[in-house]
DNA sequence: AAGCCGTGGGA
DNA sequence: TTCCCAAGGCT
């Protein structure tokens, strides 16, 4: 594409979409959630905007994960570590143990390192720009608009899943995604106001959320059905047009729960990459193709009396996993790397879901 | 640049 | 039950 058909180009999608953003505001100030990050629609009127550090936590907890998930653990981040400070000087069991169950444990350890960052190359406060908070480890595309404009006031493209479905509904756009992203990208940069372009983005993400959403949206609440292409053909939930994914491969494996008389648990830490990375775990085998599977009590990590529980079904994001389990009573010291965890602290050792219900089955009877 | 990374809830 | 997928980033 030419120069000048480009600048043309974006002449149009700014003629096309400068009104998008007034009737989606207006919804917006009637019908915004209440979120524990945001502040409220009447600081918002006098210009107060969110702090920095809840914005940037949430945002991380939200990626790829629903607002209902989010709620809890924000309460409890931010009344552990009410500041950017606070979280960099933690360690990091506690934020990892904290962050159990939440998934994509990469998240918890770049927030670490970030928050570290943060503490000690920026004086404790956020860069104010999206260019300089994509910088920082955890922080991508999305996240470092979505700051920069909610928490700075910054005029950017926010570019979200919630975004993607109500922007490639307005347009109609046939290409499928991730081809579509560019596109899309020229068609929210297009759209977002001058004024208020942090609330711009969370209106465009509360109304995909709560009325254009993937199945069945409620157009007949939606401020947007004026000008929304994919409404006026019938065909919103269309939108947005998506690759074929790939069926997810099974895998199996065996986890072993040693308990001592107590009542206290064997636990080891798994390696910093990778599946579950730098999390706890009761010694488990590769989790590999059914063909070559290395399970059965032959695989226990060290000699005792195993005897099977039963077994336990986890869907990850790319493929499925059992593992049988199985369970000792055991007095003996255990070799190897781990540690003894016990039983009335559980709850603070950094298990991942899989591994709390695997725990589950072992001691049940 | 496509594959790797969790989990829980809704339909 | 099964499928889909939710405020993505990293490599």
């Amino acid at each position: 594409m030419t120069r000048v058909s480009q600048v043309r180009k974006t002449a149009l999608l700014a003629d096309i979409s400068r009104h998008i953003a007034p009737s989606l505001l207006e919804w917006y100030d009637r019908h915004a959630r209440a979120l524990p990050w945001r502040v409220g629609p009447a600081e918002g009127a006098r210009g107060v905007r969110p702090d920095p550090y809840r914005v940037w936590l949430s945002e991380i907890m939200l990626q790829q994960t629903t607002v209902a998930a989010v709620k809890s653990y924000f309460q409890r981040f931010t009344a552990r570590w009410p500041t950017v400070e606070a979280l960099a000087a933690a360690e990091d069991g506690q934020v990892m143990g904290a962050w159990a169950g939440l998934g994509y444990y990469a998240r918890a350890r770049n927030l670490l390192a970030c928050a570290r960052r943060v503490a000690g190359e920026h004086g404790g406060r956020f860069p104010g720009s999206a260019a300089q908070l994509k910088m920082l480890p955890g922080i991508g595309d999305y996240t470092s608009a979505a700051i920069a404009s909610i928490a700075f006031g910054e005029r950017v493209a926010v570019v979200d899943g919630n975004i993607e479905r109500v922007t490639t509904r307005l347009h109609a756009i046939e290409t499928p995604l991730p081809a579509a992203r560019p596109v899309i990208r020229d068609h929210v940069d297009a759209m977002t106001p001058g004024k208020r372009p942090g609330d711009f983005a969370q209106a465009m993400m509360d109304l995909g959320a709560t009325i254009c959403t993937p199945r069945k949206p409620a157009c007949v609440l939606c401020p947007l059905t004026g000008p929304c292409l994919a409404r006026a053909q019938g065909r919103q939930e269309a939108f947005p047009v998506k690759a074929p994914k790939r069926e997810k491969p099974e895998r199996i494996g065996a986890i072993f729960v040693a308990e001592r008389p107590d009542g206290a648990l064997w636990l080891r830490r798994r390696p910093d990459k990778g599946m579950l990375g730098g999390m706890a775990e009761p010694p488990s085998t590769r989790w590999s193709a059914r063909t070559d599977g290395e399970t059965g009590e032959d695989a226990a990590p060290f000699p005792a009396d195993w005897r099977l529980a039963g077994e336990v079904r986890h869907g990850f994001t790319h493929f499925d996993l059992t593992l049988e389990v199985w369970h000792a009573r055991t007095s003996a010291p255990a070799p190897g790397e781990g540690w003894w965890a016990p039983a009335d602290t559980l709850a603070a050792e950094a298990l991942p879901t899989l591994m709390r219900k695997a725990i589950g089955v072992a001691l049940a009877r």
